[in-house]
DNA sequence: GGAAAAACTTACTAAGTAGTCAGTTTCAGG
DNA sequence: CCTGAAACTGACTACTTAGTAAGTTTTTCC
């Protein structure tokens, strides 16, 4: 909105975020980005020399959101399920307004990424993948939680279900999506 | 390869769905196309008048095969534990060569669609859902596979599953993949 | 208040995109 | 063999893209 303000940097990974999420990498411009700040496509290059700047810096940034994410779930008091189901309640904000998780954005366009990019979505994946796996490791020991596959294993199919949940939500609608959601945490009950 | 082939058009779409699966809509040209054809891009127009035209040619294509596939499954004398392992395979097979499915590639770029094909993508995943769904419901009656979610949602969970997961084997291996796939089936079993 | 650094604009480039149209080649059928 | 339709080429257009360079405004800090 306002230009020439201090965080002029922080309101490009924004808008970028939302972008990469809506369209996906090569859907969107820098013209999009500069359009919604009010300043020139220039401006936007100051800031990130080039696209695959900003795409290393929108993954720092949600690099750093789910760290945050996983250290203020591992010291609240809630139960493993409540936990997993705060993770959950992040798709489930993503299918009410199309747009797909980021992994699975960057996983779709994976061929087409920048080389100096793909070793920051192989460390993303892995992020989200690890705090998952704790969780229900937790749940299973404190019995709060049931399944029998290795806790990856089962990480792997909840954390499919979710990505690949909100992109058939765009298709399909919003029910197939909650169906999924509802499946996908009572398997694990 | 040869140019000036009276199935010109049936290549340009066999190379179109390569490419849509490899690098997304938006991520591949006509120029792309006529490259590999050794034709001018002007000759791709006059098979298919637009990029969504082609699009489109591409979407009936896939619903044929899933047609085709749907009805030679059917009349297999193959237990439903085999066909759906049947239909799993093309996913490995996707997973081996850096591809993702058309379902996953379409529901990504789906905010990027032209209006006119979005519809289409509807009856495509429509199609394959009902013909999974057709040999879980067979498999629960003959006593082969089990679950306890409407044959519906098991369906979703494990398009879902495979969907993403070879999304994520681009990234993080064919290893996961594997893991997903046995997973998945032996949650049926 | 003045200098230096940061933030931004103006004005541009080169490359790639889908798409058009007039003309040429190829081919099939009478 | 000739004609007409189908298939294709050559040469273009209008537009969008990421990216650059030089100059201007704004902010910071001594």
């Amino acid at each position: 909105m306002t230009a020439r303000s201090t965080d002029t940097k922080q309101e490009i990974i924004r808008i970028g975020k939302s972008l990469i999420r809506m369209y996906g990498y090569n859907a969107f411009s820098y013209a999009d980005i500069s359009k919604e700040l009010n300043i020139k496509n220039a401006a936007v290059h100051y800031h990130f020399r080039g696209k695959e700047d900003l795409l290393a810096g929108i993954l720092d940034n949600y690099m750093e959101e789910y760290q945050q994410l996983g250290k203020h779930l591992q010291a609240s008091s809630l139960t493993a399920l409540q936990k997993l189901e705060k993770f959950i309640e992040r798709y489930s904000t993503l299918a009410e307004c199309n747009c797909i998780c980021i992994i699975g954005s960057v996983a779709s366009d994976y061929n087409t990424l920048p080389e100096s990019v793909k070793e920051k979505t192989t460390q993303l994946i892995g992020l989200a993948v690890s705090m998952i796996e704790k969780i229900l490791l937790e749940g299973k020991r404190k019995g709060e939680l049931h399944f029998e596959e290795s806790a990856r294993t089962r990480t792997l199919l909840l954390l499919t279900n979710l990505a690949a949940g909100v992109q058939l939500a765009r298709i399909s609608g919003k029910k197939d999506y909650d169906a999924i959601r509802k499946a996908a945490i009572s398997q694990l009950k």
